[in-house]
DNA sequence: GTCTATATCCGGATAGAC
DNA sequence: GTCTATCCGGATATAGAC
């Protein structure tokens, strides 16, 4: 789930959509523009247009990645050789790295405000992203609570969905306040989950 | 944190303000308009102007307003006279009824995402209305542990930030999905507050 | 307190030249 | 592939009549 692939300056249409998905993070779906991304990027909004003719289609072509990346990523040798605890720490690095960055907020986070206000595509896509990260994170709690490595009640997929719109909100309000409000409510998480 | 202290045909200004905190909670703060308050009032939008000069006014006063209903409520006897798990299901019923309207969401839930673009002045007061509901919650939280009525490690503060992320989080997981998913995170996080 | 009318600006989007 | 130029709609906001 690293954000580039490409290693040294991308295509233009690349440029374009990580600069709308940073904007995106930043300021939300609605707040962002064509001429943002155009000033940024030293073109003309006429120029994104060629490359993603809507608005709607440059936010699912944001989404579409994301999935790709995810699922890619969660395929990995280097990832499933793992040790489930060993996963779950893995997908909190991609969390603190949101933090870092100064995002500050995952595309969940970013979008579920707005969402009734958001195309028909971007909806479908979205809760396609959560649907899989969901699924995943259930599969390496299950996994590590049987090998004696996780410790939780209940069922692997409530605590999964519970785990992920917890981060989901700690990087928000790591947004509204500041960082160490995100490492109370993560190192709470941690404190739960990891025993010893 | 009643939602309409007045009962019947509240003034226009109350309206405006009702109204536009019901259009915060669906579309967020960028995607209303004082074209939608004025049309669902059956007014023009310089009307609203004139109660609220700027939208800025009028995000601010919405914050205002559920941080005067939260600080009443808990100081209410009726709910200063509970036990703390029941003060904490109190609570919890806020969050259902927001479930239940079409709202689907928080105020903190709504404004976070589009923080960044948001006046200076709402930003400061959804800071002070969630440092008094982490406050809030943590007393709770602390009290329940000490009475043997509420279980979780770690300290209350971390604790109550964890629960209110969640939750908040829980809200926005319904709209992108549906009341189901509300449901299991709800009770995941009650299953690990109340033991038994 | 609400109206009409209007100013101003910015957003998404398209046509056609280069 | 990117530019200039332009259309259109919608948003915030104000002035002045009623």
């Amino acid at each position: 789930m690293s954000n580039q692939p490409e290693v040294l300056t991308p295509d233009t249409r690349t440029r374009i959509l990580n600069l709308a998905q940073q904007l995106l993070l930043e300021r939300g779906f609605n707040a962002f523009s064509y001429q943002h991304i155009a000033k940024e990027l030293g073109v003309k909004s006429a120029a994104i247009h060629y490359h993603y003719p809507t608005k709607e289609d440059l936010g699912t072509a944001i989404i579409q990645r994301q999935r790709k990346r995810l699922n890619k990523w969660r395929g990995l040798p280097r990832l499933t050789e793992l040790q489930p605890q060993q996963q779950l720490e893995a997908l909190f690095e991609v969390y603190l790295e949101h933090l870092r960055s100064e995002q500050r907020v995952c595309l969940f986070g970013s979008l579920a405000a707005e969402f009734r206000t958001l195309p028909e595509a971007m909806q479908q896509e979205l809760r396609l992203l959560t649907r899989e990260l969901t699924e995943f994170l259930a599969g390496v709690l299950e996994a590590g609570r049987a090998a004696g490595t996780l410790a939780f009640k209940g069922q692997p997929t409530a605590k999964a969905a519970q785990v992920l719109t917890t981060l989901a909100g700690a990087l928000q309000m790591a947004r509204v306040h500041d960082e160490r409000q995100f490492y109370l409510i993560f190192e709470q998480l941690r404190l739960e989950l990891l025993p010893e």
